[in-house]
DNA sequence: CATGTTCTCTGACTAAAGTCAGAGAGCATG
DNA sequence: CATGCTCTCTGACTTTAGTCAGAGAACATG
C-alpha cells in the first residue's frame, strides 16, 4: 500500500513536471536544428566520442547518425575524423561554432530553470532544491545497477582506490599487497568483483572470494559517501550473495573494523551474525557470518 | 546564488530523471500506436471532451487533430459525435475497445512506476513520495497563473464558494447578499477579480475593489490549502496589488479576522500597516492599508 | 434571412524520424 | 594473404508529425 501510494505520487508528478518542463525539452528547440540533431549536438558536446557510441547512448540506426552527422558537419557544427587507432571508427568533436550553440543550449536550458523557480520565494527555492536533490538520490539509487568486472580492470581500481582511501583514513588501513591478491581471489572462476557506476562514476562496489568449499567471503564493500543512505549497501549485499551462492558457496563470512558504524549495522540488519575471528586480518576487529542457504 | 544552485539541481535532476523516466514517456508506445495517437488516447480518457478542447489541451493543429481522430475511429478506438448543444462541434469519447486500450496505459505507467521503486525500502519509498511531493507543490505554484474573470463566472462562484465554506468555518461569516455585490464592485471598470486554476481546480482567488479615488480594497483573498507554504498567497497579494495600480490606485486596504493567522502573518511580511477600522463589515477584527506608490 | 463567425474537415504539402539492405574500407586471425 | 568480422556510409524506402489554405456546415446577430 505504500507501493501504490508512492506511484501514484510519482505519476502525479510525472504528468505535472513533465507538462511543465517538457518545455525544458523544447530548449532544444530554437536553435535552427530539428530535435534529433540538436540531442546529437547536445550529446557530442558533453562529451565527444566516436559514432558507435555516440550510437549506443542516443539509441540511433547507424545509417540514421551517419546522416545526422553529416548534418552536422555541413553546418560547420561538429568534425568527423578517423579514429588513428582504429581506422573504421570515426572521432567526433564539436568545432568552435559548434561549441558556442552547444553552450546556447546550455543557456536556454539555465533560463527556463530560472524562469521556472522565478516566482519562488528563496526559502521555497531551497525547499524545491532540497526535495529534487533527494528525489534525485533516491531514483539514481534505485536505477542503477551492478556490473561484473574484472578486479584490475580500470574501473574496478579506480572504485577499489576509493575505497582504500577511505579505510586508510578510517583505521589506517595498509593495501600493500592487496591488489595483486584480488586480482586473483575476487576474479572467476572462485571469485567475481561487482561495481555499480552512475555517469561515469564508481558508486559502489564489493566483491566475493571462496575462502574454502562451500564457504565464501565478502571483500571491499564500498559506497560512495554521497550515496549512502539510498538502501545501495544493502543492495549490494544482497548482489554479492546471489553471485556468492552462484559460486557453490553455503556460507558467507566477513570481517570490518570497528569503526564503521554504518557497515556494522547493516551487516546486523541483514542477517549476519557476529563470529569468532577467522583469518588474520590484521585491521578486523569484527568479524560475521551468515547461511546462504536458510530460507529468507 | 542560491538560484545557480537550485537550477544546477534541477538540471542536474531533469537529465537524470527523464533519462530513467523518460522511459514512461516510451509507455506510450507498445500499444500499437504511434505517439501522437497515442497521447491522444490518453488524453480522451482521461475526459472526453470536445475536439476543440483536445487541441488545446495537446497544442494541435485542427486538421491534424482531425486526422488523428478519424485513426482512432477507423481503430474502433474513439467515437465521434456532433455535440448536440452546438452542432459544429465534435464530442469526442472512447469506445469500449479504447477505453481498454486506455487502460493499457495506465497500467503500464503504474508498472513502469513500481519497476523504479522496486529496489528501494519501504523507507526510501515513502522519502522519494515525499520529497516528490514536495517537489510537485512547488513546481505547481511555480507555474500556476492568475486569470481574471467575472466574478459571477462558474469558476469564480466556485472558488469564492470554497472561501465562503472555509471563513464560515473558521469564523462563522455570513455570505448573505456578497455574491451580488461581489459580481459588480469586483468587476471591471471598478475593479478586477483572478483565480488560480490548476487540473481544472480553483487553488486561489482574489479581488479588489475601488473603495473611493485611487483607494482600493482587496477581497476575497483565499489559497486552497493543499497549497499553503508554496508562497501562492504572496503571489496573488502582488497580482492584486498591479491589477489595483492599473486601476489607479495608490492606497490599498483590507480588512480580515483574527482567526485567520496566516493571512495576517502574510500581509505583515507584504508591507500592510495596521490601520484603524474602516467599513462596517461586521466580521472583521484587524484592518490593514498599503501605498502602492512607495518604491519598493 | 443576409452576413460574418466558429468549428471541423479535406487536400496538398514539407520536413523529420526512422528502417533496411547492401557496399566498401579497415582490422584481426589463422 | 585469404577470410571473416566490424564499422561507417549510401540509397531507397516508410511512417510520423506538422502546416496551410480553403470548403462547407452550423451558429449568432442585426
Amino acid at each position: 500500500m505504500a507501493d501504490v501510494a508512492t506511484t501514484a505520487v510519482i505519476r502525479r508528478f510525472n504528468r505535472a513536471y513533465t507538462q511543465r518542463i517538457g518545455a525544458l525539452e523544447d530548449s532544444f528547440l530554437g536553435v535552427g536544428l530539428p530535435l534529433g540533431t540538436a540531442r546529437l549536438l547536445f550529446e557530442i558536446g558533453a562529451e565527444p566520442a566516436t559514432a558507435q557510441a555516440l550510437r549506443s547512448r542516443l539509441g540511433l540506426d547507424s545509417g540514421y547518425l551517419s546522416r545526422l552527422l553529416r548534418r552536422l558537419e555541413e553546418e560547420g557544427l561538429a568534425v568527423v575524423t578517423p579514429d588513428p587507432a582504429d581506422r573504421r571508427r570515426r572521432l567526433v568533436d564539436l568545432t568552435p561554432e559548434g561549441r558556442r550553440r552547444w553552450q546556447q543550449l546550455e543557456d536556454r536550458s539555465e533560463t527556463r530553470a530560472r524562469q521556472l523557480v522565478e516566482p519562488l520565494s528563496a526559502r521555497q527555492r531551497e525547499r524545491l532544491a532540497t526535495a529534487l536533490a533527494e528525489a534525485d538520490l533516491l531514483v539514481r539509487a534505485a536505477t542503477v545497477t551492478f556490473e561484473q568486472v574484472e578486479p584490475n580492470s580500470p574501473v574496478a581500481r579506480d572504485a577499489v582506490g576509493r575505497y582504500f582511501a577511505e579505510v586508510g583514513q578510517r583505521f589506517g588501513f595498509d593495501p600493500a599487497g592487496e591488489p595483486e591478491k584480488d586480482a586473483v581471489d575476487l576474479a572467476p572462476p572462485r571469485g567475481g568483483f561487482f561495481v555499480a557506476v552512475s555517469d561515469g562514476e564508481p558508486v559502489a562496489c564489493g566483491g566475493v572470494r571462496t575462502l574454502d568449499d562451500g564457504v565464501g567471503e565478502m571483500k571491499r564493500m564500498w559506497v560512495h559517501d554521497g550515496w549512502r543512505g539510498a538502501g545501495l549497501g544493502s543492495r549490494l549485499l544482497r548482489h554479492l550473495e546471489d553471485a556468492a551462492r552462484a559460486l557453490g558457496h553455503r556460507v558467507s563470512r566477513l570481517d570490518t573494523n570497528e569503526t564503521l558504524v554504518e557497515a556494522i549495522a547493516l551487516y546486523d540488519r541483514a542477517g549476519y551474525l557476529r563470529t569468532p575471528r577467522y583469518g588474520d586480518n590484521p585491521f578486523a576487529t569484527h568479524f560475521f557470518e551468515k547461511s546462504l542457504t536458510a530460507p529468507a
